[in-house]
RNA sequence: GCCUCUGUAGCUCAGUUGGUAGAGCAGCGGACUGAAAAUCCGCGUGUCGUUGGUUCGAUUCCGACCGGAGGCA
């Protein structure tokens, strides 16, 4: 059996319950991978599990960021590699669960970086709010055709990384890309995916876990981050759930209309996250009914596991 | 009971002087390589309430029926 198991799916797919109950019955740590549940006193609105869910089993990469500080894939990598190592070391086996998919075939295929945000970036978001974004497209026309033709004109944010890349480096975004995607995989890891039949049933535990958090103070959790001095255009206050309520506190929507985003958000969320990992085709898929039931998704995971057998089941 | 208005996509609605229809929102699909819970791209998904009639042809015109809203009683 590998050493390494990937949970995976979207938001409310029931991956936390499953990662914990897999590390317990294989003597595991739990090793996060998700961009929000990394911060600090972010835990109502990122369902970061409790002390109580986790039941003894040590958690690594959550709860270590401070909520007013930048954070970016590398840094992740970066850090979530040492603590996968030390847990490998140590004799345990690594149970890597969440949902930032970028995250996870960062740390787990290996990719590396181009370079880091520089001063590049600065002046050509400048740049782009002056002049448009033109300028910047030709520019890349010239110097990266392939990236020039790929970005469409609307992704301001790719379009001035490629730039930036460029500019610092000298080798190209596209070029870089394509030696990445040649390197082996930094990792052998067992992919589990977690899905269901219907998604509607998703949809319907998303919209429920949203009115959960409300009730358990999701209000107060943000409050507490600004009371806290974090700059409301933190990184960390972009996350689905943080940024609706602070609209409302701006008085730009009511407090119903926030949460009714939130669920949306959280919906459209989990519709990409499941593009992400559609295209990933090491994933064996537990495709949950309605209810799904977690000793039996827990059963069906390790059937899976102990088997070595791949393609998608239902539990 | 009578009168008026109304019924078109999941929702709110537009439209067709008769040639099987289109917007917004919702939804669906996709991309993604140092912000990723971010950012971006693409796609109308439809017994035009039902049923008769007129017509070469009806979602459109006429009748009946069914549902909804309002008015008079």
């Amino acid at each position: 059996m590998h050493d390494i198991i990937a949970v995976v799916g979207p938001t409310a797919s029931g991956k936390t319950g499953l990662a914990i109950g897999l590390a317990k019955a294989l003597d595991g740590e739990v090793l996060s991978c998700d961009s929000m549940q990394l911060y600090r006193h972010m835990d109502i609105g990122t369902a970061t599990p409790t002390a109580a869910e986790m039941d003894g089993i040590p958690h690594h990469m959550m709860n270590v960021i401070d909520p007013s500080e930048d954070f970016s894939v590398s840094r992740y990598v970066e850090m979530a590699d040492d603590c996968l190592r030390d847990i490998l070391t140590r004799g345990k086996r690594a149970v890597v669960c969440g949902g930032t998919g970028l995250y996870l075939d960062s740390l787990l295929l290996g990719r590396s970086f181009a370079c880091p945000a520089t001063g590049h970036r600065r002046r050509l978001e400048e740049q782009a709010e002056r002049e448009g974004i033109e300028p910047i497209r030709e520019f890349l026309r010239t110097v990266d055709p392939d990236a020039y033709a790929r970005l469409p004109a609307g992704d301001h944010r790719r379009i001035i990384r490629a730039a930036e890349v460029y500019l610092e480096t000298g080798i190209t975004i596209t070029e870089h890309n394509r030696r990445t995607q040649l390197l082996p995989p930094r990792y052998e890891a067992r992919w589990i995916g977690l899905d269901f039949a219907n998604r509607a049933a998703l949809y319907a535990r998303i919209d429920r876990r949203v009115e959960l958090m409300m009730e358990q103070g999701l209000l107060e959790e943000i409050q507490a981050l600004l009371d806290r001095g974090v700059p409301p255009t933190a990184t960390s206050l972009q996350a689905i759930g943080y940024k609706e309520p602070m609209a409302a506190l701006r008085g730009e929507i009511t407090m119903d209309e926030a949460m009714a985003k939130i669920q949306q958000e959280s919906r459209r969320y989990a519709k990409r996250q499941l593009t992400w990992f559609r295209r990933n085709p090491a994933i064996s898929w537990i495709v949950q009914p309605d209810e799904p039931d977690a000793r039996q998704t827990l059963e069906t995971a390790l059937h899976l596991l102990k088997d070595g057998i791949s393609g998608d089941f239902a539990p």
